[in-house]
DNA sequence: GTGGCTGCAAAATGTTTGCACGGAT
DNA sequence: ATCCGTGCAAACATTTTGCAGCCAC
């Protein structure tokens, strides 16, 4: 009646969820729906983008785009960057911590209202040096 | 015999060319298919990939990759930002000179190589604050 | 004439969507 | 009993690739 919709909480909703808070690692929708699977063999991607989609719309979890790829989800609350490592794709955090002064820098000579930014790194991570890859 | 394929100048990709790097926007793959079939009417969209795939590889023009959305090409050689208006989707360079420094600072606290870095803008174009979009 | 380049279609990749049914409330 | 969320398949968007024929050299 009054437009707003309630929650259900469902098996798959919670398990997605708490797979993404107990992760250390940015998982790509694919990587959290082998790990549904575990639980719940008959899960659909379709479910667990959708569900990933709905928690990162609320801000319970957080979408790191990454320039090649497929996005990454991410517990971790405040803003940061990111490096990916060329050689296997793992995702990690930087220790570099955001910094909005880049947003006017980059006004200068640019007529746009800049209301946000991204930076994404890229490197080698220690596993892929070692390993001479 | 010595392995090095001789290169061919068709009509193709010398129109793919000539229309990147007279272009001051930063076209989409598909917005120079469109261009290419202005002149060229059966072109097919697998070599406009491959030509601007080509042309990248070879450093005569540069892909600009952007979070949402296709990449974009480029006739710029030096490094630069770029700002993508959140609601037109136009690609546009910033004012803001590349800045190596941000890799040492990222490489803090996180031990990866960092061998290169990319930032992306987000803002609203000065045509689309005109027009209260 | 050779073989690099093209056009076409199909595949690959990552993600969204339409729909009928089943389950949480 | 509702009606939201699910699973499935199909659609979608972007890009790549396999292949047979064509055309620049």
């Amino acid at each position: 009646m009054n437009g707003v919709k309630k929650e259900r909480n469902t098996y798959q909703k919670t398990l997605i969820r708490e797979i993404v808070l107990n992760s250390c690692t940015h998982p790509s929708a694919d990587a959290v729906y082998d790990k549904v699977k575990e639980n719940c063999p008959n899960v659909s991607k379709a479910t667990v983008y959708r569900v990933l989609n709905d928690l990162a719309d609320k801000g319970e979890i957080f979408r790191v785009k990454v320039l090649d790829g497929p996005d990454r989800f991410d517990k971790t609350l405040h803003k940061h960057y990111h490096v990916k490592c060329s050689v296997c794709g793992k995702v990690v955090d930087t220790g570099y911590a955001c910094n909005d002064d880049l947003e006017k820098i980059a006004e200068k000579d640019c007529k746009f209202k800049i209301t946000g930014h991204e930076i994404i790194f890229e490197g080698i991570c220690p596993d892929c040096i070692v390993n001479n890859n």
